[in-house]
DNA sequence: TCCAGACATGTCACCTTTTACATGTCTGGC
DNA sequence: GCCAGACATGTAAAAGGTGACATGTCTGGA
């Protein structure tokens, strides 16, 4: 039983303990491709960041290695006590979740602009959400088709409040153009 | 003119000019309270950040110093070059705003938890919202009842985006427990 | 007069994240 | 047989961000 209370986020190794928990035994390239398809909006990483984290938690006895597949390959499963790790983690952690969002800061300073530039930033940032909208449609799509196992439910919660988020997004910028130029409503 | 094509976000740098372009000059104190009390809903820096953005930005042409008031008080003011560099990243920045939520993380691994558990996590997610939400409105009415220049408006816009994004997130949470549990819906 | 507390600036160590560099292996198709 | 491209792992420098430490000044109220 570590002591660990949670004061610091490591929400990296929360993620990698994630996914190896659902998926099974992987190796870093996997994860890495994961982090790509997957769990990346929610979190992001390359492999440059997930493969010390990998030997790290190795380390601490949360996963263990099985090395030397075909190419150099190693396999990490998850231990009882990276299992233990992850399920306190999803019980006890108060998420901080600090904004820090470019597109925001854009809306806060919006008033320094002319109205005819005002309204082109927000239809950038309306065009980005709707790709970003899209994007997470594809993916519940392939999801709800894919549906192999009783896992399969991972990650579509966070994908459905992502889905959320960029509509309202969406529909904030529409009101925010109608109430800079009530003409272009 | 400089050569910068915003392939970096140094979205602090804006900030701050944004918050010298509009509330005029201003010491580094000075700033650092503005972001604990009015910018921090879409960006945060402590002192101990701000403090040596500074002293870079002023190195760099983009605000000039005026040293030592009262207490060792420097006042900063925005140049003729801040203002443009700041208008150039208003209107040509295409943000990239990378999500990285430990809550949305929280969403994802869900499905990991047994139903009551799941509840609770939930609820917890609610709460947190429900606070920002409260928040963001408190600050709004502030703004609104002061409401002192023609400048009023910079924040309002990314403010009622917060105010948008939580009420969501409560929405969501709301759906999500439901799903999990007819029974508590 | 003293002193708590706001005012005010700064540094440093540490951690996380990004980008680039570096290297090597296996497979499928031409 | 070769070679492009996916597979696979790593390191290192730099940038961004957090938290603690360090120091000193001014003001208002007891």
């Amino acid at each position: 039983m570590s002591i660990l209370r949670y004061d610091d986020a490591m929400s990296l190794r929360i993620a990698l303990l994630g996914l190896l928990s659902v998926s099974g035994p992987a190796s870093g390239y996997d994860l890495t491709k994961k982090f790509e398809t997957s769990i990346n909006y929610v979190w992001q990483a390359g492999h440059s960041q997930i493969y010390p984290e990998l030997a790290k938690m190795a380390a601490d006895g949360l996963i263990t290695v099985e090395p030397e597949g075909p190419r150099g390959r190693k396999i990490y499963t998850i231990t009882r006590e990276g299992t233990d790790e992850l399920h306190r983690w999803l019980v006890e952690r108060v998420p901080t979740d600090p904004v820090r969002s470019e597109g925001a800061l854009q809306a806060f300073l919006l008033p320094l602009l002319s109205a005819p530039e005002a309204l082109d930033v927000l239809s950038r940032l309306t065009a980005a959400a709707e790709t970003r909208l899209a994007d997470l449609r594809a993916l519940r799509a392939t999801k709800l088709a894919l549906h192999e196992s009783d896992q399969w439910k991972i990650g579509y919660y966070a994908l459905d409040l992502g889905i959320r988020h960029a509509l309202t997004t969406i529909d904030w910028a529409r009101h925010t153009a109608a109430e800079i130029d009530p003409g272009s409503a």
